[in-house]
DNA sequence: ATAGGGTTAG
C-alpha cells in the first residue's frame, strides 16, 4: 500500500504516467502503473485510479487534499466524475482501509446508483464485517431494483455471520427486507420474514409495520394486512393507505371504502388508491364520483394528482363519457397541471374511446417526443377507428424516430391491419416481432393475426396459424376463427373448427357455445341452434349478455343484445337498415 | 469523535 507520507512521490508518480500517456501508448501507461513498487492495489481500483487520473486531469498542485476535505467532499454526495476523482485519492493516500471512507464511498455509489461499485467495496470491506448500516444500504440498493432478488442473498448471509463477528438485523433491515418480498411477490419468503419480524419484536415498529401492511396488501391476503394494522401501537397515512390498497387489490371495496373514511387524515395518495381500486374492479362511475368528492372535499386539502386523472380519464373512455372527459383535459388546462406521457396517453385513449379521434390526433400531435405509450395510444386508436393505414405510418413514423415498440403497440398495430384488410403488412410485422423488435408472440398477438387471417377469408391459412401454435388456443382465438367462418359462411370449416374444439375441450371452453349458435344461425340451422342453446341451458353456462353503452349529450344510453327496451330504439334500428345498405 | 439509512398508487 502507499503510504499516506509520501504525497510528493505519489504526485511525481502520477505525473510520470500521465508524461508517458502523451508520449506512449495507453497500455504502456497502464503497465507502468500496475508494476510500481509497493503499489499493491487491485486491478480494479488501479484501473479506476488510473481513468480518474488520465480523464479529470488532477494537476500536482490540488493533488494531495486533506482527509476533512475529502470528507466533506463525499458528505456531499458528489457527481459520478467527481466520485471517481475522489476515489482516487482515497486510494493514493492509503485510505481505503480507513472504514468511515469505505461507508462514504458506498453511500456515494449508491446514490448515483451504480451498486456493482458499491457491491465491490463492500465485498472487500477493510473490517471482517460491515456495520449493520452497510448492509441495510446495499439491502436497500437491491430492494430499489425491484426485479433483483439479491436482497435476500445479502439478509441470508447477515443471518448466517459466525458470533465473533455477528451483525443484528434491525428495523431498517426489516423494513427493506419486506418491501423486497412484496416486490418479488414471494408469499413464501414473506410468511418466513413476518415470522423473524414478529420474533425480533418489531412487528409493532411504525416502519416496519407499514411495509408488512403493504407486503399483505400486495399478496391480497387482507386478514394479516388488518392483523398487523390492528397491533400496530403507532399508524400514519402510509399504514391506512397501505390497508386500503390490499382491501382494493382483493376487490373488497365495500371494506376499503369502510376503512378510507375512518381514516383521520386523507392525501393525494390515499384518493389515487381508493380510485384506482375502482378504476381495477369495473367500477367507472365510482371513479368519477369519487373524483367529484374529492374536488369538493375541504376536509383534506388535497388536489387529484397524475395518478388520479389517468385513472378517471381511463373511466371517461371506459364509460363512453366524452363530456366528463373532456371536463377533465379542461381541468388539467384551467390548472395548468403538466401534461406527462402517462397523461396525453390517456388523454388520446379517452378521445379515441369516445369517438372524438381528431381531438385524439391534435394532441398526440402537440407532444414534441412521443414515447411508445404515447405511439401506443395513437395508434390503437386509430385502429378502433379503422384507420388503419393512418396507424400504419403512425407505426412507421415511431420506427423512424428509433422508438421500440412493445407487446401492445403490436396489438394495435395487427388490430389495425385486421380492421383495414392490411393481410401481408399484418403477417409481415406478426412474424417478424421476435427478429426486429425481440418480442415474443403471445397469445393475444395469435388472436389478433387469426382474426387478421380470417376476416380476409383466408380461413385454412388461419387454421394452420392455430394447429402451429406452441400455446393453448383460447376462447379469444376461437371466436375469432368461428366469426370469420360465419363472415365467410363457411360451414364445412366451421363444423370441423367445433370438432376440433370438442377435442381439446371436453365440455367445451364456456362462451363458445354462443359462438356456434351464432354460427349455426347465420346458416339458418336453427334446429342446430336450438339444440346448442338447449345443452347452454341446462349446464347453466350462459354467459353474461353482452352490454355496451355510449354518452351523448351528458345521458348514458345503453345497449343490449336483442334490444327492444331503448326508448328511440325503433330510429336506431331504421339507422342501422340505412347504413346496412350504404355499406352493402 | 460521530452521523449516516426507511414505508404507499399507476
Amino acid at each position: 500500500m502507499l503510504r499516506a507520507e509520501t504525497p510528493h512521490l505519489i504526485s511525481s508518480f502520477f505525473f510520470f504516467v500521465k508524461l508517458q500517456m502523451r508520449l506512449l501508448s495507453w497500455r504502456k501507461a497502464k503497465h507502468l502503473f500496475r508494476i510500481k513498487p509497493n503499489y499493491r492495489i487491485c486491478t480494479y481500483s488501479s484501473i479506476t485510479t488510473f481513468s480518474a487520473v488520465s480523464q479529470h486531469k488532477i494537476t500536482d498542485q490540488n493533488f494531495h487534499i486533506t482527509r476533512k476535505k475529502l470528507s466533506k467532499l463525499l458528505h456531499q454526495r458528489p457527481p459520478k466524475s467527481q466520485l471517481k476523482q475522489i476515489h482516487a485519492q482515497i486510494l493514493a493516500q492509503a485510505l481505503s482501509s480507513t472504514a468511515s471512507f469505505v461507508d462514504s464511498l458506498i453511500h456515494c455509489y449508491l446514490h448515483i446508483k451504480e451498486v456493482t461499485s458499491a457491491r465491490f467495496l463492500f465485498l472487500h470491506y477493510p473490517l471482517p464485517s460491515p456495520p449493520i448500516l452497510i448492509w441495510n444500504l446495499m439491502i436497500r440498493a437491491y430492494c430499489k431494483l425491484q426485479n433483483s432478488s439479491e436482497s435476500f442473498n445479502l439478509f441470508r448471509q447477515l443471518l448466517n455471520l459466525d458470533q465473533p463477528i455477528r451483525v443484528l438485523p434491525d428495523e431498517y433491515t426489516f423494513t427493506f427486507i419486506v418491501t423486497s418480498c412484496a416486490h418479488q411477490r414471494s408469499v413464501v419468503h414473506g410468511k418466513i420474514v413476518h415470522g423473524l419480524v414478529v420474533r425480533n419484536g418489531l412487528e409493532s415498529n411504525l416502519y416496519v409495520g407499514n411495509s408488512l401492511i403493504n407486503m399483505f396488501a400486495v399478496f391480497k391476503i387482507t386478514d394479516d394486512a388488518y392483523k398487523v394494522f390492528d397491533r400496530m401501537t403507532e399508524r400514519d397515512v402510509f399504514s391506512w393507505t397501505s390497508l386500503i390498497c390490499g382491501y382494493a387489490n382483493n376487490g373488497e371495496m365495500y371494506q376499503a371504502c369502510e376503512i378510507f373514511y375512518k381514516m383521520p387524515v386523507r392525501n393525494d395518495v390515499s384518493w389515487a388508491v381508493i380510485i384506482s381500486g375502482f378504476a381495477g374492479n369495473g367500477k367507472y362511475m365510482e371513479v368519477l364520483l369519487y373524483l367529484s368528492e374529492m374536488l369538493c372535499s375541504h376536509e383534506d386539502k388535497v388536489r387529484p394528482n397524475e395518478a388520479v386523472l389517468v385513472c378517471a380519464l381511463s373511466a371517461c373512455a371506459n364509460l363512453g363519457a366524452l363530456e366528463q372527459g373532456s371536463w377533465i383535459h379542461a381541468y388539467i388546462k384551467r390548472n395548468e397541471i403538466h401534461e406527462s406521457s402517462n397523461i396525453s396517453t390517456a388523454l388520446i385513449d379517452m378521445y379515441a374511446k369516445c369517438g372524438g379521434i381528431d381531438i385524439a390526433r391534435l394532441i398526440f400531435n402537440r407532444i414534441p417526443r412521443p414515447d411508445v405509450h404515447n405511439f401506443t395510444g395513437m395508434i390503437s386508436g386509430l385502429s378502433y377507428h379503422g384507420l388503419g393505414v393512418h396507424a400504419l405510418t403512425v407505426f412507421n413514423r415511431m420506427l423512424d424516430e428509433n422508438v421500440n415498440p412493445n407487446e401492445v403497440t403490436i396489438i394495435g398495430v395487427l388490430n389495425a391491419c385486421s380492421h383495414s384488410g392490411l393481410v401481408e403488412e399484418g403477417a409481415s410485422i406478426f412474424y417478424n416481432m421476435e427478429t426486429f423488435w425481440g418480442l415474443k408472440p403471445q397469445i393475444e398477438h395469435y388472436g389478433c393475426y387469426v382474426d387478421l387471417l380470417g376476416r380476409a377469408g383466408y380461413l385454412e391459412r388461419a387454421l394452420e396459424v392455430v394447429k402451429s401454435m406452441d400455446i393453448k388456443p383460447d376462447i379469444v382465438i376461437w371466436r375469432a376463427l368461428l366469426s370469420a367462418c360465419r363472415i365467410h359462411r363457411n360451414i364445412f370449416l366451421g363444423n370441423s373448427i367445433i370438432d376440433f374444439i370438442k377435442q381439446l375441450h371436453s365440455d367445451g371452453p364456456s362462451g363458445s357455445e354462443v359462438l356456434v349458435s351464432n354460427l349455426y344461425a347465420s346458416l339458418g340451422n336453427w334446429e342446430k341452434v336450438s339444440q346448442v342453446r338447449k345443452a347452454m341451458g341446462q349446464r347453466k353456462t350462459q354467459s353474461d349478455i353482452g352490454c355496451s353503452w355510449i354518452e351523448v349529450n351528458g345521458v348514458v344510453h345503453e345497449f343490449r343484445v336483442a334490444d327492444k327496451l331503448h326508448p328511440q330504439i325503433l330510429e336506431v334500428l331504421e339507422k342501422l337498415n340505412e347504413l346496412w345498405i350504404v355499406l352493402s
